[in-house]
DNA sequence: TAAACCAGAATTTTT
DNA sequence: TTCTGGTTTA
C-alpha cells in the first residue's frame, strides 16, 4: 500500500545521517516540509500527495535530529480514525530507527478529546467538576426543550433544533453568551443570544459540557488565565494541525493561544476538500493564514501518488469549476488508467444491484472485497446497497450511520452511569428515572420538579433522595439536602411529594436506591474488590434490564440484549487495558507549574473505578463505535464525508444526481454548491484504479418515488474519460436534461429489459432462504490475496458489451454461491463435533474490537453461538457469534 | 400509569 | 417508508 516511492531514492541528494532511510522515502517537497522546524509552515497538500506522511516523519525528525522531547509534540486532528492512523505510523517509523519508547510521549489527539482533557483538568474555572457529562447532540436538544419549556417559549420541535443550530454555530465562532450578544446583528440574532445564555446556565447547572464547549470551554479559560495558556502553549512546543481547512474560529482561535510563546505552527490541509463549512469552518484559516503569520512558509505538495491518470483528471475537471481556490495543480506519474464507469440505472435498487453484481463478478476474477468502496451522499442510502450486497454474498461494513452507542438500550445503561458519576446532569436523569417503568409518570415527575426547583435541593436527584426519604449524606459526599421552603408553593410541593401515592412512591425509592448503590460502589476503590465491569453487571441485575428489553419490544429483544452483552464487555475489556499510572502522569501541565491553574482536591479524591468510568464515558462520547474500521477484507460502505482521508482500489460513487448530490436544499446558497462539489472532489480522488459512478433515473425518498436528472458534476467530467456501461438504461449521461420538458419520455436502450427482469426477480435473491444470505454467514470464500490491484482483474474480465447472458436468466448467482456455500460446508463437515455442528472451531474471525482472532471453541449454533476465540494480543475471549465476521 | 394508537417529520454531512 | 413523540384509551 505505501511501497510505490522507491522511485525517489535514485533522484535525492543524501539527507542527514540518522534518519536517512525515512526522508528519502519522500519527494523533494515532501522532504522539504519534513525538515522544517521552526516558525510557522503551511503545508497546501493536494489529494492523495502524502500528507500524513509528512507530518508522522517531521515528528520523527524533530525527535531524532533535532532533539525535541516527544512530550513536546502535539498533533491535532479532526476524527479519531486520523488520529489512530497517524499514531501508528509515528509509532512505526520511530520503531524501526529504534526510538520505540519515544511514539508514546508525543500527544495526538482530536481537537475534541484534546480539548475535553484540559477542560477536565480545569473544570473548575468554569463552574464545573471534572466529572462533568459530555452531551451529545441529541442530549443538547433535550436540554435545550426543558430551557425552552422554563422560559415559556411554546413546545416546537422545528424550533428547538434551529436553536441548536445557532448555539452551535456561536460556538463554533468562539463566542460565549456575552460575546453572542455583542456580535448580534437584529433582535433575532440577540434573542438567540439570550437563549443562549439561558442554555449555557443549565449546562453548568446540570455539570455538562456540549460538544462545541469543549472548544469553547478551553478558549474562555485561555481568554480568562491567560497564564494557563502560556502554560500549555510553552509545553507544547511544536504543534501540527491535519485538514487544516476543516478548522472553525473556535479552533483557530484555540491554535493560537497554543501558540502564543511560539509560532511553531505546522498545518497541513487542501482547500479544495474543505467540506465541513456547515460545521462553521472557515476557508479564510487556510486561505489567509499568511496573514496571520507572516513569517509562514508555505510548501505545496502536487504530485499524487493514489490514482490513475484518468481519475485525477475526472476530479480535476469537477473541481476546476470552483472559483477562489490555491492556486494548485495535482498530477501523476501514473499515466493512463481505466476510464471511469458511469450506469444508470432505473431505480435505486437496481443501482444497488448492478454494484453488488460488480463487485460479485470482479471478487470472482480474483479482487478482494476489501478492494471495495461504495460511497454515498446520505446514510439512508445505504440500505439498499446493504440489501442488494447482501443478497449477493459480498461480506461488508458499513460505517457511519447510527453508532453503538446511540442505540437506545446502550444509553440506558450508559444513562445510569453517567447519573451515577453525574447526578446533576438532568438529561440522563429523566431518561432512566422510570426506564424500566417504575410507576413514575408524567404527574409525578412534575412533583418532582417541582421540588427540584426548591432552593436548597436545586436538582432532580437531590428531589428524588427527599421524596425517597435518603436525606442523609451519601456517597461521593453527597450533601445533606436541607430544603428551604421559600413559601407557601413550596411548602405544598414538598408536601405533595411527600404524599405521593404508592407505587410512584416505591417507584422513586427503587429508583433512588439504585443510583445510590452505584454512586456507593463507584465510590469504593478497586482496592476493594470493586471494579466497573462489577458495577455494571450489577447494573443490569438490579433493574433487571435484560427482562425489560422482552416485554419492551420482544421483535428485537435478542438483538438488544446482545448489544448490551457487548457494552459489558466493552467495559470490560476497557478496564483492563486501563492503565492507572496513566492517571499519575499524564503529560499535561498545568497543575503546580502555573499558580493560576487550580488544584482539583474537590471534595473527595476521584477513585479508580470512577476515574475508569470517566474515562470510558468520555470515549463513547467522542469516538464512534464503528470508528475501528477493518482494513481488507469487507467492502466498505460510507458517506462520502466519511471517505476522506481514505483510499480504496475501486469505488462506488453511487446516487449521483441533481438534488442529492448536490444535495442544494438552499438553490440560492451559491457556496453550497461549491462545498458539494468539493466533497464530489473529494469522493473521486479516493480510488486509486477503478471509479465507478452510478445514478438512478428514480429514487424512493420517504417511501415517494421521484424522477431525477443526472448530478450537474457528473456532467463536468469530460467525456473522454468516461464509458459508460453497456447495461446501462441511459447511454448517455444527460439523459434526460432538458428545463424545458420535465414530464418527458425517457427512451430505454436494449438491453434494459433483460436487465431489468433480473433485477425485478431479485436475481439474486428469491427463492433463497434469506437467512442464509445474511452477512456473517455469507459463504467464506476469499480468492485474492488481500491489496490485490483490481486493476489485474479488471483487465481480465470479459470483454465489454458483451452482456453477460446468464444475467437475464433466472438465478445465476444462487447457483454459483450455491456451489461455493456448498464446497464450504462440505469442508466444514469434516470436522464438525457435537458443541460445533458448524464445525466453526479452527476458522478466523475478525472483530471490531480485538482484530483478527481463531475460534477454540464453540457452544450452540446459529447467529447466538457463543464462540471462544483466542486473539493474539488479547488472549482467549468469549464473543457471540453475530459480533464477529467469519474469515474463513 | 401504561399500552396502544396516530400524526407528522425525516434525510446532508460529524466531533 | 420508518421512526419519533404525542394523544387517547383501558
Amino acid at each position: 500500500m505505501r511501497n510505490k516511492r522507491v522511485v525517489f531514492l535514485l533522484a535525492l541528494p543524501l539527507p542527514d545521517r540518522s534518519i536517512m532511510t525515512l526522508l528519502d522515502h519522500l519527494n523533494p517537497p515532501q522532504k522539504l516540509a519534513a525538515e522544517h522546524r521552526d516558525g510557522p509552515l503551511l503545508i497546501l497538500a493536494g489529494a492523495g500527495s502524502g500528507k500524513t506522511r509528512v507530518i508522522t516523519y517531521r515528528i520523527a525528525k524533530l525527535i531524532m535530529d533535532y532533539g525535541v522531547y516527544p512530550e513536546q509534540i502535539l498533533a491535532l486532528t479532526f476524527t479519531n480514525k486520523a488520529a489512530g492512523e497517524m499514531r501508528e505510523r509515528v509509532d512505526a517509523i520511530l520503531s524501526e530507527n529504534g526510538r520505540e519508547t519515544d511514539a508514546a510521549g508525543v500527544t495526538i489527539a482530536t481537537f475534541h478529546s484534546f480539548c475535553a482533557r484540559l477542560l477536565r483538568r480545569n473544570a473548575e474555572l468554569l463552574g464545573l467538576t471534572p466529572s462533568f457529562t459530555i452531551y451529545d447532540s441529541d442530549d443538547q436538544l433535550k436540554l435545550i426543550k426543558a430551557v425552552m419549556e422554563q422560559v415559556g417559549m411554546p413546545k416546537d420541535n422545528g424550533e428547538a433544533k434551529r436553536l441548536r443550530g445557532a448555539i452551535g454555530q456561536f460556538k463554533n465562532q468562539g463566542w460565549t453568551p456575552a460575546l453572542a450578544h455583542e456580535n448580534a446583528f437584529n433582535s433575532y440574532d440577540e434573542e438567540d443570544a439570550t437563549f443562549y445564555e439561558a442554555y449555557q446556565k443549565a449546562l453548568v447547572q446540570a455539570n455538562c459540557a456540549d460538544f462545541g464547549d469543549l472548544i469553547l470551554g478551553v478558549i474562555t479559560i485561555f481568554r480568562t488565565h491567560p497564564r494557563i495558556a502560556d502554560s500549555y502553549s510553552r509545553h507544547w512546543r511544536y504543534q501540527m494541525v491535519d485538514e487544516f481547512q476543516d478548522t472553525n474560529p473556535a479552533q483557530y482561535a484555540l491554535l493560537k493561544f497554543l501558540t502564543r510563546t511560539h509560532d511553531n505552527l505546522c498545518v497541513v490541509g487542501d482547500d479544495d476538500q474543505a467540506i465541513y463549512r456547515w460545521r462553521g469552518a472557515t476557508v479564510a484559516n487556510i486561505m489567509g493564514f499568511e496573514e496571520d503569520f507572516p513569517d509562514a512558509k508555505i510548501i505545496k505538495l502536487e504530485q499524487n501518488y493514489r490514482s490513475t491518470e484518468v481519475i485525477l483528471k475526472a476530479a480535476n475537471d469537477v473541481i476546476q469549476h470552483n472559483p477562489t481556490r490555491r492556486d494548485k495543480t495535482l498530477w501523476t506519474a501514473r499515466e493512463g488508467g481505466d476510464l471511469v464507469t458511469c450506469f444508470t440505472a432505473r431505480d435505486d435498487r437496481e443501482e444497488a444491484s448492478y454494484v453488488a453484481r460488480q463487485i460479485h463478478d470482479l471478487t470472482r476474477l480474483g479482487a478482494d472485497w476489501g478492494d471495495f468502496a461504495v460511497f454515498y451522499r446520505t446514510n439512508a442510502q445505504s440500505r439498499q446497497i446493504e440489501e442488494q450486497l447482501q443478497n449477493g454474498g459480498v461480506p461488508y461494513q458499513v460505517i457511519g450511520g447510527m453508532s453503538f452507542y446511540e442505540r437506545s438500550e446502550i444509553k440506558d445503561i450508559l444513562g445510569y452511569l453517567k447519573v451515577a458519576l453525574n447526578p446533576d446532569n438532568p438529561v440522563d436523569f429523566l431518561r432512566i428515572i422510570n426506564t424500566p417503568s417504575r410507576g413514575i409518570g408524567k404527574v409525578s415527575l412534575g412533583k418532582l420538579e417541582r421540588v427540584a426547583e426548591i432552593r436548597g435541593v436545586g436538582t432532580f436527584y437531590r428531589a428524588l433522595r427527599y421524596a425517597a426519604g435518603m436525606l442523609e449524606a451519601g456517597a461521593l459526599g453527597d450533601t445533606p439536602i436541607v430544603p428551604e421552603p421559600f413559601g407557601p408553593d413550596d411548602e405544598e410541593a414538598l408536601e405533595a411529594l411527600q404524599k405521593l401515592g404508592g407505587r410512584s412512591k416505591k417507584g422513586m425509592i427503587d429508583a433512588c436506591e439504585v443510583v445510590v448503590a452505584l454512586r456507593d460502589q463507584i465510590g469504593a476503590d478497586a482496592a476493594d474488590g470493586n471494579s466497573l465491569s462489577q458495577v455494571a453487571n450489577f447494573l443490569v441485575e438490579r433493574i433487571h434490564y435484560m427482562d425489560y428489553l422482552d416485554r419492551d419490544d420482544p421483535e428485537r429483544a435478542e438483538d438488544r440484549r446482545n448489544n448490551v452483552v457487548e457494552l459489558l464487555h466493552a467495559l470490560e475489556e476497557f478496564e483492563e487495558d486501563f492503565d492507572p499510572d496513566q492517571l499519575l502522569n499524564e503529560d499535561l501541565p498545568g497543575q503546580g507549574e502555573d499558580d493560576e491553574a487550580p488544584d482539583f482536591d474537590g471534595e473527595s479524591e476521584p477513585t479508580v473505578v470512577s476515574q475508569i468510568l470517566r474515562a470510558f464515558l468520555e470515549r463513547s462520547a467522542l469516538v464512534h463505535a464503528t470508528d475501528g474500521m477493518e482494513e481488507g477484507r469487507t467492502t466498505t460502505l460510507m458517506t462520502v464525508h466519511g471517505a476522506k482521508g481514505l483510499e480504496f482500489d475501486t469505488v462506488f460513487l453511487v446516487g449521483m444526481e441533481d438534488e442529492l448530490f448536490p444535495s442544494l436544499r438552499d438553490m440560492s446558497d451559491i457556496e453550497e454548491l461549491h462545498e458539494e462539489r468539493r466533497l464530489a472532489y473529494v469522493a473521486i480522488t479516493r480510488a486509486r484504479h477503478k471509479l465507478y459512478i452510478t445514478n438512478a433515473q428514480s429514487r424512493r425518498i420517504y417511501g415517494q418515488i421521484r424522477q431525477t436528472e443526472p448530478s450537474r458534476f457528473l456532467r463536468d467530467i469530460d467525456p473522454e474519460r468516461i464509458e459508460i456501461d453497456p447495461k446501462s438504461t441511459s447511454q448517455s449521461i444527460e439523459y434526460g436534461h432538458r428545463a424545458s420538458a420535465p414530464n418527458r419520455r425517457r427512451v430505454r436502450d436494449r438491453g434494459y429489459d433483460e436487465f431489468q427482469q433480473a433485477s425485478d426477480a431479485n436475481y439474486f435473491g428469491d427463492g433463497v432462504d434469506q437467512d442464509l444470505w445474511e452477512f456473517d454467514q455469507s459463504p467464506p470464500m476469499i480468492k485474492g490475496e488481500v491489496g490485490r490491484a483490481v486493476q489485474q482483474t479488471l483487465d481480465a474480465a470479459p470483454p465489454e458489451g458483451d452482456f453477460d447472458p446468464s444475467f437475464s436468466q433466472l438465478s445465476p448467482w444462487e447457483d454459483d454461491l450455491s456451489a461455493d456455500w456448498q464446497q464450504e460446508s462440505d469442508f466444514a463437515a469434516s470436522g464438525p463435533s457435537a458443541t460445533d455442528p458448524e464445525g466453526l472451531t479452527g476458522k478466523t474471525v475478525s472483530h471490531s474490537r480485538f482484530g483478527i482472532g481463531k475460534i477454540t471453541g464453540v457452544s450452540g449454533d446459529g447467529p447466538k453461538a457463543v464462540l471462544t476465540i483466542n486473539f493474539p494480543g488479547h488472549g482467549a475471549r468469549t464473543i457471540i457469534r453475530k459480533f464477529v465476521k467469519i474469515l474463513g
